[in-house]
RNA sequence: GUGGGCGUAGCUCAGUCGGUAGAGCUCAGGAUUGUGAUUCCUGCGGUCGAGGGUUCGAUCCCCUUCGCCCACCCCA
């Protein structure tokens, strides 16, 4: 009988990989709370509509990455494959996009059906962020500024580059978009094979084409800031300048174009070339027409998305988690001998309670050397050792692991003062 | 969806020019009485991914299939 595994390109989180996450977990959300953004939590299925509506129809993502499947109802749901639609979704649902400003976060997995590879999978994680009622290019920096914070608060900061581009009002960019497959056109011989699909499908991402005959043609190209108003030129050209004036080193990418159909204005990317063909770690973007597209009154917004995975990657890369990490305990109780381990359990629960303490009791008694082993192992920085000796006599060996230093009778009661120092 | 690489003990891998397999780590026990991380000894542990074919005989050769990894595409 074949073993049930889980499903492709769907991960199992274990032990020694948790203890990573949470580490990042805690400073990111340690740094939000810390600029006043609010946790919301979504479902992770919505209905497929949503996603048709944001993300646009003939995006990669809603043509054939999504998870989608009838409910018993007989009504379309697709496992979520972004967040930001579905925070919108739920913004505008509960009012909290009416003539006010949200400052929100979320965590969680997000599902496409792609073909897995380094850094990336069918379940993945993201961390976004997204704000809302903020017109002004003032907001894009904050949230710029503060992943440039997280960066250098997780040891990454060197490792990762910024990259920003503007891709204009939706009629600014759909304008442009004619004009670059009228030009591209001519040359439709010339592009190669995804191009010429793209002029279809998605005529910005040709900018992005690594053919060099494709490249060679747009040199000649339209230019899309050409097609600029005065509002977008103005938002980019403020956003520069405070990134200017924050001392925040960036790339202007015109060639950055992000693939879901609603950004407009600003965009941006955190890349690295440390996790090889997945380099994008943190992106994001303004959308301001997304909300009332979904029906909405209508909102400003802004937000990006972490890729967690891709992000404890690099971290592992780069060896930047500390040390310590795996050590799950700082106490290792050894009960060796009848009756000793009642008094084990008693004082396990007096060192977490009253001293904060990690505290593994050993279970299953086994020999002396065999306990010790095992508090060896625990990463515990001392073992607390009970014996028939120290129960008659209401005291308890401590014994430093991690150092030279001698092992020490000490009375039950002056434990976590000798300890917690 | 398209390429390429790989599947041998729980983990990392070696190996057999075809005669059903080995090391290190892990785990358990021991090197005298209640002391770890070093060292030494012993032990546990494998339908050699699955199915079929060639052969007296296949883990090794051939075919198929499944799984994993990397890259293209796309994206966090």
């Amino acid at each position: 009988m074949a073993k049930i595994q889980a499903i492709r390109g769907m991960n199992d989180l274990l032990p020694g990989q948790s203890s990573k996450w949470q580490y990042l977990e805690n400073i990111v959300s340690d740094l939000l709370s810390k600029h006043g953004y609010q946790e919301i939590r979504m479902p992770i299925v919505e209905q497929t509509e949503l996603f048709k509506r944001s993300i646009g129809e003939v995006t990669d993502i809603v043509e054939k990455e999504m998870y989608t499947f009838e409910d018993r109802n007989g009504d379309s749901l697709t496992l979520r494959p972004e967040g930001t639609a579905c925070c919108v979704r739920a913004a505008e649902q509960h009012g909290l996009l009416f003539n006010q400003t949200q400052r929100l976060w979320y965590q969680g997995p997000m599902f496409r059906h792609e073909r897995p590879q380094k850094g990336r999978y069918r379940q993945f994680h993201q961390i976004g962020v997204e704000c809302f009622g903020f017109e002004g290019p003032d907001i894009d920096a904050e949230l710029i500024a503060l992943t440039d914070q997280l960066w250098k608060k997780l040891g990454i900061r060197d490792s990762v580059e910024l990259q920003i581009n503007s891709l204009g009002l939706p009629e600014e960019r759909s304008a442009f978009k004619s004009a670059l497959v009228v030009y591209l056109s001519d040359f439709k011989d010339q592009l190669d094979e995804d191009s010429v699909r793209r002029l279809d499908t998605n005529p910005l991402r040709i900018l992005d084409s690594k053919s060099e005959l494709t490249q060679k043609i747009l040199e000649q190209a339209p230019v899309l800031t050409d097609f600029f108003g005065e509002d977008s030129k103005k938002h980019f050209a403020e956003l520069t300048a405070f990134l200017d004036g924050l001392g925040i080193r960036y790339v202007v990418n015109p060639k950055l174009v992000r693939g879901l159909d609603y950004y407009s204005n600003m965009v941006f990317e955190w890349v690295t070339d440390a996790l090889g063909a997945q380099g994008t770690v943190c992106a994001g973007g303004r959308y301001d027409g997304l909300v009332k597209q979904l029906g909405g009154k209508g909102s400003p917004g802004v937000g990006f998305a972490m890729g967690v995975e891709r992000l404890v990657l690099l971290l592992e890369e780069l060896k930047v988690f500390p040390e310590e990490l795996d050590v799950v305990a700082d106490v290792y109780i050894v009960a060796a001998g009848d009756g000793t381990q009642i008094k084990a359990f008693e004082l396990a629960g007096h060192l977490r309670s009253k001293g904060a303490l990690r505290v593994l009791q050993n279970m299953g008694q086994g020999s002396f050397k065999s306990q010790m082993k095992k508090a060896d192992k625990s990463g515990a920085r001392y073992a607390v050792i009970l014996g028939s000796n120290e129960i008659d006599t209401d005291t308890a060996l401590v014994k430093p692991l991690k150092s030279d230093e001698e092992q020490k009778s000490v009375a039950q009661s002056d434990l976590i003062k000798y300890i917690v120092v």
